[in-house]
DNA sequence: CCATTTAGTCAAGTCACTTGACCATATAGT
DNA sequence: ACTATATGGTCAAGTGACTTGACTAAATGG
């Protein structure tokens, strides 16, 4: 129950500062999807496989992120067939909001910690959590 | 990302552990509204209000448990115009399947934790947490 | 006792998904 | 090189869990 709650309300804090930074069109789900587009970029298929949702509905997702203005579409240098998603500037803005609002969520809780108790915490989370599994499907 | 994992791995762990005793009718979401029917029962409003949903949805979702034998609408017996949701005791039996897939899906990451570091984990996490605000709803 | 609130349902609409079909390009076998 | 199959992506239609809106029945409060 505390683990669900906590993942909750940390969601919840970073929707909230993201959407107080401006970014009023987005839903948690889209930084899913900005998470592994940051970087490097990625495929429609490789953005499905992320999300654990149906390619059709990534690119579908994709066609919303990119007329809102945070995807570009680019050709794939290495596939003809393949576009890159990669974010715009204004994508990239909204990670770095929701960064601080992460930030901002967790500061003052990881502050009330005693020193090593975070990192306690960090490596006790990791040997339950299994890794890339993040968005919650239900 | 740990915390949004590992809250993750819990809900797969208790879904397949449901799933594996036989209810395979059922979906995570369905667990956060028998939290609240077991016990004393619920109505559909309240049902409503712990799900952070319409009540027209909470009614819906009702019906379907009705339907599939986990809950029974009781006459309430201080509101004629309620009635009260109730679990049967295939809804109890299924709670109970949760219950032992939760703890067995952590029993072997709390046995690998130092004596008082669970301790230490569960009032960290109740800091962050806000009490009653369980379901995610991206 | 009448006005308003509250519990619940019925009906229709919405939206993020799904399945199914299809085209374009890449890859592998002979 | 040539064909067969696999892969990346989109189009179209269907689904299901939700929503908003309208309504009835019973409770509550001057």
């Amino acid at each position: 129950m505390l683990l669900l709650s906590a993942a909750r309300a940390l969601v919840d804090g970073i929707d909230a500062g993201v959407r107080a930074s401006g970014f009023t069109d987005l839903r948690p789900a889209h930084g899913f999807a900005f998470v592994r587009l940051s970087g490097t970029g990625a495929t429609v298929n490789e953005l499905a496989e992320h999300l654990e949702i149906t390619k059709q509905a990534a690119s579908q997702m994709a066609d919303e992120l990119v007329r809102k203005g945070y995807v570009e579409r680019l050709p794939h240098p290495a596939d003809a067939r393949a576009r890159l998603l990669v974010l715009t500037s204004k994508g990239i803005a909204c990670t770095r909001a929701a960064d601080a609002a992460a930030e901002q969520t967790l500061r003052p809780w990881a502050d009330s910690l005693a020193p090593g108790q975070l990192t306690a915490l960090r490596s006790a989370l990791s040997r339950l959590a299994t890794p890339g599994r993040i968005r919650p499907t239900w």
